[in-house]
DNA sequence: GTTTATGCAAACTGTTTGCATTGCT
DNA sequence: AGCAATGCAAACAGTTTGCATAAAC
């Protein structure tokens, strides 16, 4: 919504990790930390602009690979074809949460209903995958698909 | 592996949808009930073109969208770039079971471990969405993301 | 002063579309 | 016969890459 002042965690975690911070960086950290929703890279592209004006599309792309790389972010496909960013709970003092996919209209809503219980049962198949199948676990995904409800009544115009 | 001859499922399927049976679509779904894993668009036009070499891709594409769109196979994205597809389970005979994914060299294990436990909880939160966002849910996607015995080891050279 | 990051333009890749032709039903 | 499905080539969209320049450190 607004842009954020405050300096973001993601600065100091990112020098940490021997990557330099540029203005285009820090520039791309911030409307991450301020964003509601799920952006794409041209989304982003377009809000850091004002801030930042010489940032190039390739600069946002490179920029978002490593944060996603070190964690920081999470990249998802929500199945229209782009990738969305979301910065990772613990750098936002968000809660953990899944998503729920509109197919008809793309509307993406975050849920954390019933979360603790999806957590503990997801970090128990976790436990039993990496042993039965030697897999070092880094992540995991859950999604609904479906229609929501302006597009559940409109005929399947597809 | 072997290509089936037994008639498949699909056929009867498709053609209840009103769709036209094909040469190209029927090789298409022989494929499709035939392989072990997940293919991808190209797998697929390559595994049909024995069968039926007139195929074009462009067809293969198309025969998988109505295929998806009727719920007869299931499209994956394992964020390799390019998106897979699988026979849902009720045309094939196999266990509905969910994916395992190696980032470092794509790998896909598909599991079938807790899945009575994960079904069980998807159902209750999938009822439990429904209500509370007003969503007609369709399907749902669970993944876990890490790094397999090979990948895991080696250095992370990216 | 070195080295990493950037911007631009061009390349790339998977997928989609227009259109004339073919082939189910 | 009538309409859905096809193949080909071209278009498309998001993302990646090469390279000379600029900016962190």
């Amino acid at each position: 919504m607004k842009s954020r002042q405050e300096p973001p965690l993601l600065r100091g975690k990112l020098k940490g990790y021997g990557y330099r911070i540029t203005q285009g960086r820090e520039a791309i950290m911030n409307v991450l930390a301020g964003a509601e929703d799920h952006l794409s890279a041209e989304d982003i592209y377009i809000k850091v602009h004002p801030a930042y004006p010489a940032i190039g599309l390739t600069s946002v792309y490179r920029t978002l690979e490593v944060l996603v790389t070190t964690g920081l972010v999470y990249k998802f496909d929500f199945g229209d074809g782009r990738a969305r960013y979301e910065i990772s709970e613990s750098h936002r003092g968000g809660a953990h949460h899944h998503h729920l996919v509109c197919t008809g209209c793309g509307r993406i809503v975050d849920y954390a209903d019933f979360i603790d219980e999806e957590l503990a049962l997801l970090k128990k198949t976790e436990a039993g995958l990496s042993k039965k199948y030697n897999f070092r676990i880094i992540n995991h995904l859950i999604q609904f698909y479906g229609f929501c409800n302006k597009c559940k009544t409109k005929k399947n115009e597809k």
